[in-house]
DNA sequence: GGCAAACACGAGTGATCACTCGCGTTTCTC
DNA sequence: GAGAAACGCGAGTGATCACTCGTGTTTGCC
């Protein structure tokens, strides 16, 4: 009935340990995956005994689930400030750089998203909150879409975000291989040219005087800012 | 120093029981990952003991590896009828047709497949093996885009097949999300479409009498046969 | 300064897993 | 049909893992 029976108090020393434990999760996570990883070893991870640790936690699945859930609010925040309404005023390639680069920027310093994400062998809660943000993130591709093409049928409006969205996630995984530095910098540079060659000929040309102009811009290998 | 210190003689039965496990382990490591999946999980769906599988592999990693071996010699076959130099005289659109469809038909045959070469836990061996098929299907992409494109740079060319590859990878987890019948085409349909976009302001026409005829395509949103 | 609660420890516990072993059964070979 | 070898079984074994517990230390509060 009651919302929170254990009003425990903390002190700082002990939110400390929380996030020095989640940190040495998200590196032992990353490294070998959800269910290689064993408590003893996040728990050697951040120099501290297993007694400890459960000392924070009641169990294993529960420190992926405070991981995954303090990982998926800092994932929405990058996102929130991604598809802003001034944003949306930007052509094609100005959205573009806007949108990708603060999506990878983030899984490129939160390299433990993906590996809690991705796997099948996440406890379900986490599947099932990541299954929310990526409605949401196929939502917001979809309004994007829509505000670009707005004659295009809701059914092919939403096949297109997902095709999308699919590409991106694949163009997300080679970014993330790729050393640091210009390799990865012309990789996210061929990424958003995938992007915008897929998206530009559906972009209706806005209601202007001017009826003739109309030039998707599709023929040059185009580059979009390489970001910073 | 010889080759086969074991020649043990198989007799049938023990063939259709090791086809019999391998199969069961596919379903076993689809559903859970190689980690979480336990031998013994893995002979009860194989209505066996863990004794009798045990008898036909010296470990859980052997299967793994067996089954992998088995599925990238699959796999191998089909993408080596898919790059054929008959294909590569096809128009861009009929190339993807006929690369596309047969790697997509693998991965929906053998959903083991991905789930094996995936995963950040599968033992070593497994992962060096995929890594060998990774770059000889990269090797392939950058022929055929060298061969539509021939005066594209090198270094364009392989970061092109690289962004090409990581896209189709995408679009195939999307494919394999999606359930059989008319909406999967759809899907595959709509991955073709981002690939021959991504890829037509590439190709150059070939070198023939007339140098003024030179259309590429791109405008109209360019539909493949759906295959079937 | 003294008390209670939060923090920290690490050996210990029960469960589970990969793998073995001894023995009984089927199949092949002559 | 008899001997050998492949096949098949499932209780058992040692290791590892998630998690606990008794005890000692630090911190906040009066």
């Amino acid at each position: 009935m009651s919302e929170e029976p254990k009003p425990r108090r903390r002190q700082a020393r002990g939110e400390r340990r929380i996030a020095q434990l989640l940190q040495a999760a998200a590196n032992v996570f990353c490294a070998n995956g959800y269910t290689a990883s064993s408590t003893n070893a996040i728990a050697r991870e951040a120099h501290v005994s297993p007694g400890t640790l459960y000392q924070y936690f009641p169990n294993k699945e529960a420190i992926a689930i405070e991981l995954g859930e303090r990982l998926l609010h800092q994932m929405r925040e990058a996102h929130g400030q991604a598809f802003t309404p001034e944003n949306l005023a930007l052509p094609l390639p100005g959205l573009l750089d806007a949108v990708v680069d603060p999506l990878i920027e983030f899984n490129c310093a939160n390299p433990a998203f993906l590996a809690l994400m991705h796997g099948s062998e996440v406890p379900g809660r986490i599947a099932e909150e990541h299954d929310e943000l990526h409605a949401t993130l196929l939502t917001r591709v979809q309004e994007v879409i829509a505000h670009y093409a707005p004659t295009l049928p809701a059914e092919d409006r939403l096949r297109t975000a997902g095709m999308t969205f699919a590409a991106f996630k694949g163009g997300l995984d080679l970014v993330l291989a790729a050393p640091e530095g210009a390799e990865r910098d012309a990789t996210i540079a061929e990424l958003k040219t995938l992007l915008l060659r897929y998206l530009s000929p559906l972009v209706e040309p806005p209601v202007t005087e001017s009826p003739s102009v109309q030039s998707p811009s599709v023929e040059r290998p185009v580059t979009t800012t390489p970001s910073r």
